[in-house]
RNA sequence: UCCCCAGUAGCUCAGUUGGUUAGAGCGGCGGACUGUUAAUCCGUAGGUCGUAGGUUCAAGUCCUACCUGGGGAGCCA
């Protein structure tokens, strides 16, 4: 084969000028024709679209063209035309074929047909092949990038906080323990409990639920941080919206109060969306739609908002801010409830919202994205700003619509008193978090922070309704198989 | 973990009040067609009906348990 360079199909796509050679190399996803003229459709992973490759099919061999199956990876070198075709602007005349890669079609799970996404997580080792889970990694990627980028123009540092921990305080979940003891026979203490003293850390490890407390030591020292990297609960949640391994992004900044760090998440979220419109149109068209071809059977008032015009929607409004002691009166007095629609009766000041709650808040009432603050401390965690009424912390939740709890956060208690006293209401070992409460003994300052579940996010921005469907290799409760 | 629904060909599904030899479309394979767009047309091969018990003369169909998947709830991000 001559040695051209090798041309990425995005590339190839742009072009204006023609007659020149090119080398492409890719998968096939369909080919079809005659005994004149052979068209395959060729997919690199570069961008949504395909290239087509025109054979005349004389000019090669019979047995060598059969090998070009659905799936096979193919090098051609071709002039590059203008398509006579309506379906592409320019397209590839082959010179040369070569078989890179066989793959029998028989046996070969993908076909060129519509499959299931339940079909396709079953063979999630092969997904990535399908336009759909093409697009997905093309977006998760961009909003990776983007989030480096929003952080970096800020000024805060990124900070690797650990993946296996001895802290079990924090009451975000249940965790994953992390051990080099032999399971049939672990050491035990006198009073017959399993020994970690003898375990590789000295300790009971596990992996960590959350880089927030770490995250918060490095932001009182270092000013603004954020924390990207994986987080782990051990909980039995088997929905569309959990995984047991996730990925967060938690910052944390120094000299911030609740408003500072509502303003911070609301335009975190504006940015990583503008990022995907301003980048990843090609992707996001398909992805809307394959939406609405999934929901053409769908009753007109179940339809979701056209995904790119609801992705500027959202870049467009402002959020609502609004008192969780708020919400539960607009709840009371809404005609829904009036009207006995709630599922779950609002119980008032002191209970956690439904989910159903949220979703009329965010879907039916407000229209938009909603930021509720100020929760009875009772329902949150240890570490939040209580505020002066004894019975509300500085939290807040950004909610989203199909969504639910995107973000949650908090403006952090620094008063050590304070800090100390809740610990032990709420039975969090004081003595084992020596280390986090020395911030509030040295040098103590306001400071907020939130964590942002990445895999919601890209529910969000790709429209898809399952998260499993939205990291590469989803872990969940029965589920680890690639 | 709880509630509801489903599991029949490689995929998506149909299969009547339990009753002969379990069907279709797509995909695969064979063939036709000189430019196709997930091409079209003709032909063809594919099934231990999720697993294990049970009821019955007879079970894809009814019952029980379990497994797997989906939707919803809780936990949360």
């Amino acid at each position: 084969m001559e040695q051209i360079r090798r041309t990425k199909i995005a590339e190839l796509l742009k072009v204006t000028e023609t007659g020149q050679l090119a080398n492409v190399k890719g998968w096939v996803r369909t080919k079809r024709g005659n005994k004149q003229v052979n068209f395959i459709a060729l997919n690199d992973g570069s961008c949504i679209h395909n290239l087509q490759i025109v054979v005349d099919v004389p000019n090669f061999d019979e047995a060598e063209l059969k090998r070009i199956t659905t799936g096979a990876a193919i090098s051609i070198v071709g002039e590059v035309c203008e398509s006579s075709g309506s379906g592409q602007k320019v397209e590839i005349h082959a010179k040369e074929i070569e078989i890179l890669g066989d793959c029998d079609a028989d046996k070969y799970p993908l076909q060129p047909k519509k499959h299931s996404l339940e079909f396709l997580r079953e063979i999630a080792h092969l997904r990535f092949r399908t336009n759909t889970f093409g697009a997905i990694a093309r977006v998760r990627h961009a909003m990776i990038f983007a989030v480096h980028e929003f952080f970096t123009q800020k000024g805060f540092l990124n900070i690797h906080t650990p993946i296996v921990t001895a802290s079990d305080a924090e009451g975000a979940g249940e965790m994953f323990k992390v051990t080099t003891l032999d399971l049939d026979n672990p050491p035990k203490t006198e009073e017959g409990e399993i020994d970690f003293k003898e375990d590789f850390f000295g300790k009971a490890t596990n992996l960590t639920v959350s880089g927030q407390l770490e995250g918060e030591l490095a932001a009182l020292a270092l000013g603004e941080i954020y924390t990207f990297g994986p987080t782990f609960r051990a909980e039995n949640s088997n929905t569309s919206r959990h995984l047991a391994e996730f990925w967060m992004i938690e910052p944390e900044m120094a000299f911030y109060d609740l408003d500072d760090n509502m303003d911070l998440a609301e335009e975190f979220l504006k940015y990583l969306i503008k990022y995907a419109l301003d980048n990843c149109m090609d992707d996001l068209k398909f992805l809307s739609q394959r939406l609405q071809d999934e929901e053409k059977n769908k009753k007109a008032d179940e339809r979701t908002m056209e995904l790119i015009e609801k992705l500027q929607f959202v870049i467009a409004n402002d959020f609502v801010r609004l008192p969780y002691s708020d919400a539960i009166d607009l709840l009371i007095n809404s005609k829904h409830n009036k009207k006995g629609k709630f599922k779950y009766p609002i119980d008032g000041f002191g209970s956690d919202l439904q989910s159903e709650h949220e979703r009329f808040l965010v879907e039916k009432h407000f229209k938009k994205p909603v930021i509720l603050t100020d929760y009875p401390a009772d329902i949150k965690a240890f570490y939040m700003k209580q505020n002066d009424d004894g019975r509300t912390v500085r939290a807040m939740d950004v909610l989203f619509p199909q969504i639910g709890e995107i973000i949650g956060g908090s403006q952090r208690e620094e008063d050590y008193e304070k800090l100390e006293r809740r610990m032990k209401e709420m039975d969090v070992p004081a003595e084992e978090m020596w280390w986090y409460l020395d911030t509030r003994r040295f040098g103590s300052v306001q400071h907020s922070g939130f964590g942002l579940g990445f895999e919601r996010l890209m529910l969000f921005v790709t429209g898809m309704g399952n998260i499993r469907d939205v990291i590469p290799f989803p872990r969940a409760p029965k589920t680890a198989e690639f």
